[in-house]
DNA sequence: GTCAATATGGAATTTTCATTCCAAATAGAA
DNA sequence: TTCTATTTGGAATGAAAATTCCATATTGAC
């Protein structure tokens, strides 16, 4: 072995074993680097995994993870693999606990710690809301439209403007049609022009409502392209142009809302429409 | 062997096995009575253990762990230890149940409401996990770069560029001077050559990286303006340009992600950016 | 391009481990 | 007590896994 590593340089703790390896990557040769990258990116899989399943997921022969880490100064990869088999058994402290041990008169630090906390909890209250909220009813009729659509036009401006962004990036991966409405304010009643009886919108609107957002959705409506759409009130003027419409409002934290919550139900209908698509055969 | 199991009445998960223990355990002989014990005592040590290893630590044979397993209905220890693995890989099991339980709505009947509740219940398990994984002291120094940075350019691409569209969207709203990066290729650059010393810059980067918003953060980090930023591996190429930087996994569902906990994590950055500014007092 | 050094794939080997088996012990019934 | 059914300990076995080894490939220096 080239380097001869004493006891002291052996990582004996998860962090020190994945700072050993940021420092390192950049000299490790390819397939360990490989490794390296599996290995901090799926630690659980590690700590599972026999040698051989490792190998294969992480696409290296297992005596590539023998010689990893022999790199790091383990005698074989069992010795490494209690490594990561002990970060699971000390439960790593939440944030909160954490946030806590900090000196209590580092003020500035348990603000923005707070803030972080808030937030966090605010997300998971959207989430419980959401769960609760909508009707999987609704959902599946929204899911039906959506996914008979030629093409899915995705209305949304400000606030609400990038869960229908990120819809078009999910949308462009699933390989289903769509078009972005709402990115410069000029050409946007052009592409709706172009709109036909076949296809469908999606729009999102949440308070303060973007009026040209509830005209696109009216003027689609009025050609009998059928809308869905997602709104924090019942009285957003999207609601009357919509054939289906779900109600989402995002708990808040200190008064700012984050969009969590949206987040995950843009997700899944997303994945749901495709899904659809695929199975009814015409995915594309 | 006795008692003939079916397959139905193997426990599937450690509730179910615990709750199988707990009933018969009175009727068990004494050695498998202490296996018993000793399984519902030390978890985490059945998951890691190897039948040696428990069996000395019960003071029982390995053979005794056998047909413990067996007197369950597992075929032998080790489908016993498969429960008491996934038991540590699912941090928070239980998340798919409570919402079943908490929603009026039984959203499991129909192939879409299932997406729905998967895509909830990873958002729940995503933003664990950022409880968990987000450092406050790191958070700290991210706030207080960026709060002290004259104009905070965003870079991002693709996935991840709903989030900084939407913390560019905050920080309008909160007076905070941004420039996004990352709309149209073509400018980008001619834009960040306008960064200067005072500025300072916030990448996020999900894989498959992007390599132009590393290429932006490398120059950024060359001309000493400092980066902060987000990513879901320590092997990103932003890392390395990076003052500070935060590992962020979302939770998947059925191989998709969703931005839930990002969308919280970026709020509660820029939150927390523009009150440090109001605090020092050059709010903008 | 040539050579040396290093890295890699994959088969061979060795070690470790779970499981099985059987003899001995224990508990329970008559 | 005696007999039987069940439980237990511990060695033997066989399977699975980690590790080693060697031939081949790749990289880097000259």
């Amino acid at each position: 072995m080239a380097t001869v590593e004493t006891t002291a340089d052996i990582p004996q703790d998860f962090d020190a074993l994945k700072a050993a390896i940021l420092e390192r990557k950049a000299q490790l040769p390819k397939r360990l680097r490989q490794v390296a990258a599996y290995a901090l990116d799926n630690p659980d899989e590690i700590a599972f995994g026999t040698a051989a399943s490792i190998a294969t997921s992480a696409d290296v022969q297992p005596s590539t993870l023998v010689r990893f880490a022999q790199h790091f100064g383990f005698e074989g990869f069992s010795s490494l693999q209690l490594i990561f088999r002990a970060r699971l058994r000390e439960r790593t402290p939440g944030y909160e606990d954490r946030l806590r041990a900090l000196s209590a008169n580092d003020h500035s630090k348990l603000e923005s710690g707070s803030i972080f906390n808030g937030f966090v909890a605010a997300a998971h209250r959207s989430l419980d809301n959401i769960a609760t909220s909508v009707d999987p009813d609704a959902f599946e009729r929204a899911v039906n439209i959506l996914a008979g659509a030629e093409t899915i036009y995705l209305i949304a401006k400000r606030r609400s403007y990038p869960i229908s962004s990120y819809m078009a990036y999910a949308f462009g991966k699933l390989k289903v049609r769509h078009q972005l409405v709402g990115t410069s304010a000029g050409i946007d009643d052009d592409m709706l022009a172009m709109a036909g009886k076949n296809d469908a919108a999606f729009a999102v609107s949440f308070s303060p409502y973007a009026s040209e957002s509830a005209n696109q959705a009216r003027l689609l409506a009025s050609r009998k392209i059928p809308v869905v759409s997602l709104t924090d009130s019942a009285f957003s003027p999207l609601a009357e142009s919509s054939k289906v419409w779900f109600e989402l409002v995002e708990a808040d934290h200190a008064g700012f809302r984050s969009l969590s919550a949206s987040m995950a139900f843009a997700m899944a209908l997303t994945v749901a429409i495709a899904e659809k698509r695929r199975r009814l055969g015409d995915g594309g």
